[in-house]
DNA sequence: CCAAGTAGGTACCGTACGGTACGGTTCGTG
DNA sequence: CACGAACCGTACCGTACGGTACCTACTTGG
């Protein structure tokens, strides 16, 4: 056995198999339509494997958050020279694609299935679908943003504080009513677009033309 | 009986009286804790009973969100007249409202059965929510922000868009954090001010002083 | 004082789940 | 070839839920 495979779910190919056949049941279903028989019907394994592999349905679903995290690995961005247009892109990628993650299918499923069992275990799962799936886009944001105060483009005090000033912008209540079973926005990068124009109003050093301020139309 | 009673959910007394009890097992238990055989046995009522006022358990949950709903009534702001210290105080107001009541105990349980329902319910449930408990604190906000852009204190072209702004600034990731079981800010009135200050900075016509483009000390 | 409606208590039914056990089959390995 | 491990399919068990039926006790109104 290799020594350090760091926190490395790895699972064998028959395993991460029957984990997507589970994603999909999720996804389909939701909460209900996972079952231990429905999966091993659906996956074409035995429950018992089930029961040896992830030991125990707490652990399947665990085991779930942890392979669905370990396909979406964030690609660590190279550190280039920001200028003022290459930050407001980066900051409007980075805009798009949390909404775009945010309003995925199994992204939804899972933080669903999170918090219908919080209330049981702990949040123990939450805690798990936290650590695993918000620790990379938060890494990459915190390090953006980060970079743009030391290229002098942006300014605050508290780079958590503004981290979240720019998610809230993003975001607003939009996952939560995803959650509830509203259909997402029409137009991501319209929302992406005004998010960062209002985030660079508040924190960036570059006077913003009037034109950011104007928000017109809505969801 | 009087002719209009709006579409006040009118339950008796009694049934008030269960669903307060079937409140209590959902927040301290969750989805699973609540079981009719369980709420008959904390409410000292018979199965019986709640199917015959509920109908069903979806009707039971219906029910639940109504009377809570029921308790939760807006009070209408007067129309007074609106002065750029005033409206900073009712938009902080307003935040702190908004902070409160998404971290209380019955807001986050219903809010997670809701959600937890959404995907077997083609999200019934979640409709019912929204209406009934968001639709109260989105007209305040509106109306709030709509005699700002009248009396010339704040500017906007869309005032959806506004609110939407002022509610992300406000909330941020916190409401699905906490629904995923982490714990609320440990202060929400500093939360409120940093929001409403930045909300100024973007939709305010005065000019803000640099002080309220400070951030400082998180979470 | 009695009839009728209302509500509580309990037993029951069908179902479906999580979890376990067992026989048969494939596959890698000495 | 033979052995054992892994695995599949299925049958099984205990439990707990939603929902129903039945019977009793209390109130209410004439």
């Amino acid at each position: 056995m290799i020594a350090d495979a760091s926190q490395m779910p790895d699972f064998t190919p028959r395993q991460n198999e029957v984990l997507e056949q589970a994603l999909r049941l999720l996804v389909e279903g939701g909460d209900k339509a996972l079952t231990t028989s429905g999966l091993a019907r659906a996956a074409n394994c035995s429950k018992e494997s089930l029961y040896k592999w992830f030991g125990d349905r707490d652990g399947l679903l665990a085991a779930m958050i942890a392979h669905q995290a370990s396909k979406v690995r964030t690609f660590e961005r190279g550190k280039e020279r920001l200028t003022a247009e290459s930050l407001h892109d980066h900051l409007e990628l980075f805009a798009r694609d949390l909404l775009e993650v945010l309003s995925g299918d199994v992204s939804l499923a899972l933080n669903r299935l999170a918090i219908g069992q919080s209330s049981r275990d702990g949040s123990k799962l939450g805690k798990l679908l936290v650590e695993h799936g918000r620790r990379q886009i938060d890494r990459r944001a915190m390090a953006l943003i980060d970079s743009g105060k030391r290229a002098g483009l942006l300014r605050f005090d508290d780079a958590d504080g503004a981290y979240h000033t720019l998610y809230g912008l993003i975001v607003s209540d939009l996952h939560v009513r995803m959650l509830l079973g509203e259909p997402g926005l029409k137009d991501n990068a319209r929302q992406a677009e005004k998010a960062v124009a209002a985030f660079l109003t508040l924190h960036g050093t570059r006077q913003e033309s009037g034109e950011t301020l104007r928000f017109s139309s809505g969801r």
